[in-house]
DNA sequence: GTTCTAGAAC
DNA sequence: GTTCTAGAAC
């Protein structure tokens, strides 16, 4: 099942529903959003622009092109390198943005429900990707997953080293003008060379000898920030309830006549 | 992208 | 002897 065109077979269906629930998770009329089938991280989504020939999809047989309003093929959807050399690039990378963070208030309500507080999501494309496609992924910043197995997988996340690529930052590379000339600043191989570099913590930035150790790392860290979050849950509550109970204070001081020193410091 | 596995590293 | 990486095959 896993071979490489496979994210090109959904970006084409007419309707993304017949998909498997276990692989559609939302979708729009330009964009499907679907579960990484390996998983980096504790929240792993791809989101892909729909290239059916509906329509609602961006390759439209009916669309009405003028010269500044190119049509978009499936060429231009290979990856971002060739969106980047489309006129409308800037265009579907913004409708990408409107659609991921649509997505990413969905993943936070996840977070809640399932966890009881949001952690950071990393939006962004891999410089080199395997599968054909664009794709861009939606991460959560834990990297704890067992599909997390190889120090390409795990540099190709590292939120630092350059090859995730930030949709932020794709975005102002059309920053000062120039909407049409932009392109990466690397070269395929410049990127790949990142992959290979030592492994170092995301979060601590200490290196680690291999991924055992690094992996063991990473759910410590993953261990620690949920212990923070429970900790400042608790406190958060037990503020809450002490503005609860001197509120009542108050009122029953008002109701008795004492209007006398309210004031009191926040922590 | 994953799986498999030879041989390097420990 | 076991663990781990990295390259070939898919």
């Amino acid at each position: 099942m896993s071979n490489l065109t496979i994210l090109r077979t959904y970006a084409q269906k007419a309707d993304p529903s017949s998909l498997s629930p276990s692989i559609l998770f939302t979708h729009s009329d330009q964009f499907l959003t679907i579960f990484d089938a390996y998983p980096k991280a504790i929240f792993h989504f791809l989101v892909l622009p729909r290239t059916a020939s509906t329509v609602s999809g961006y390759i439209t047989s009916t669309r009405s092109s003028s010269a500044s309003d190119a049509a978009l093929t499936m060429a231009d959807f290979s990856n971002l390198r060739s969106l980047l050399k489309h006129p409308r690039a800037k265009e579907v990378l913004d409708d990408f943005k409107r659609e991921a963070e649509e997505v990413k208030e969905k993943i936070v309500e996840e977070m809640m429900g399932r966890y009881g507080f949001k952690w950071d999501l990393w939006i962004g494309f891999h410089a080199v990707p395997s599968m054909e496609h664009i794709h861009l992924h939606i991460i959560s910043s834990d990297l704890c997953a067992p599909s997390l197995k190889n120090k390409k997988h795990y540099n190709s996340f590292h939120p630092k080293e350059g090859f995730f690529l930030h949709l932020d930052e794709v975005l102002d590379l059309f920053e000062g003008g120039s909407s049409t000339t932009t392109k990466l600043p690397l070269s395929p191989s410049q990127y790949e060379a990142i992959l290979k570099r030592p492994l170092a913590c995301f979060k601590c930035h200490s290196e680690m000898k291999n991924m055992p150790t690094l992996k063991k790392h990473l759910q410590e860290e993953w261990e620690k920030q949920k212990e923070r979050e429970k900790c400042l849950r608790v406190e958060k509550n037990a503020t809450g309830d002490k503005r609860k109970r001197d509120t009542d204070e108050l009122e029953m001081r008002d109701g008795a006549g004492d209007n006398s020193k309210h004031s009191r410091k926040e922590e």
